[in-house]
DNA sequence: ATATTATTGTCTCAATTTGGGATAATGATA
DNA sequence: TATCATTATCCCAAATTGAGACAATAATAT
């Protein structure tokens, strides 16, 4: 039994083409740490055979930054959220919704209606760095489900959105000893381990205990709390967070 | 006594309503280095109190690389040429065309015709290095001049070109020892001393000669080649070429 | 209690890179 | 032949990084 509200998609389609500006686009990838493992957040489109990135549109009047912390805002609840714009897709061969007109004309959308969504679009990559913990999932109208998905088990995706989640990655590790990509991507209280694990990941490659700790604490951007006691038979490790400040 | 054709202008702003990807546009940060020197192209469009970077609209079916491509080829007769798209101005508040209605109204073009132009545009920008003596320079219909303006002494441009200016030199910095720009921006052969220069007006900070060549040559990107004797009255420097390939 | 075990925090030392001064080499000119 | 300006190297100390070693500690097993 489907419980798609198709006045709710008429009238997103209807207001599309006088609202947003033609032809542009946002695209988010949403990057999480959870269980040692850096996430992906994708999402469903209804009618689509595969996953996507999480995408909007630009409003008339509105910036495209704000469009993409709209995005975001939509899906994960947050608003508060690090975003950082790294590169345009614009290849002419871009028609990036096409493959939603067999579903808009099966339940009963007419063509007149859409038409502004069938062309080339030029999107707006973004990547963000969420906690995981805080993010609320939340399904917009276009869409059946969103989920989150480990780094390293990413479906084939709709369009160039392989290659869009390619590219975040790579700037990712272009900043990630120049901005403070730790301090947003994990809870307010984390091991030495877990910040390890967070760099390793985002690296691709294993780095050496002794001298990342030694390496992270000479930044001088950590305060050591309390110890954490999980039960293991061993050493607890301390708690740090991260000071304040740019 | 004015030399503009009308007819072209009218024709390119006929067109234009069709031809190209509304509401966005290309805007290039050409950086060029002579008498050590680094220089950004400039010109004055035609009806404009100010300077402003050299850009282009994204016609339908072309990539929008392509497009940063066609507008640096126009400009400086060059096709080979290293282009990184570094970031995308996308604020509300840029109705970057809208003062060039009067001029256009005063040539009798009528507003019909321009309208398209009047709106919002959200730009995407490329930095691009060139070679200095191989530049041909050439402005298009639209514009009255176009000059080589040294980045020290670059005027109050239109719009927010200015801050357009800052961040390609950002990115320039930022790329500086991951990419190999000084092949770009320097002729064939070149001194170390010019090479040092190249560094120091990008990073805008002083180097030490010893440390810059020691560092420059370990890299094993350079070929030393002959001497370079210019008739001063001291040791000769060596010529340097970069090694192909990536 | 005491030994065992898995981790964690720290230490150490060599290798490498960087900062900064010193010196020798070299074309031209006086 | 001496002088001068500039270039190419050299050298050494300081700082950073790579990699192994070891002591501390929180549980569990004996």
């Amino acid at each position: 039994m489907e419980t798609i509200n198709i006045e709710l998609i008429r009238d997103f389609l209807r207001e599309g083409g006088d609202k947003y500006v033609p032809q542009l686009s946002v695209d988010c990838v949403i990057f999480g740490f959870h269980e040692q493992q850096l996430k992906v957040l994708l999402l469903k489109p209804r009618g689509m055979e595969s996953w996507a990135l999480p995408g909007g549109f630009v409003e008339q009047g509105q910036d495209v930054d704000a469009a993409a912390i709209q995005t975001l805002k939509d899906r994960t609840g947050l608003s508060d959220i690090f975003l950082d714009q790294f590169h345009v897709f614009g290849r002419a061969d871009r028609n990036t919704h096409d493959s939603m007109r067999l579903y808009l004309e099966s339940i009963g959308i007419e063509v007149a209606a859409f038409r502004w969504l069938m062309q080339r679009f030029v999107t707006v990559g973004y990547y963000a760095l969420v906690n995981f913990e805080k993010v609320r999932l939340q399904a917009s109208v276009m869409e059946e489900k969103i989920e989150w998905f480990d780094l390293a088990q990413i479906p084939q995706l709709a369009f160039d959105h392989n290659e869009i989640i390619l590219k975040a990655l790579n700037a990712l590790r272009d900043h990630l000893d120049s901005k403070v990509i730790g301090a947003r991507l994990l809870p307010e209280l984390f091991t030495m381990n877990e910040l390890q694990g967070l760099y390793e990941t985002i690296l691709g490659s294993p780095l050496r205990r002794n001298n990342f700790q030694r390496k992270m604490l000479s930044l001088g951007m950590l305060e050591r709390t309390e110890k954490l006691y999980t039960g293991g038979a061993h050493k607890a490790p301390y708690l740090y967070r991260f000071l304040e400040g740019e």
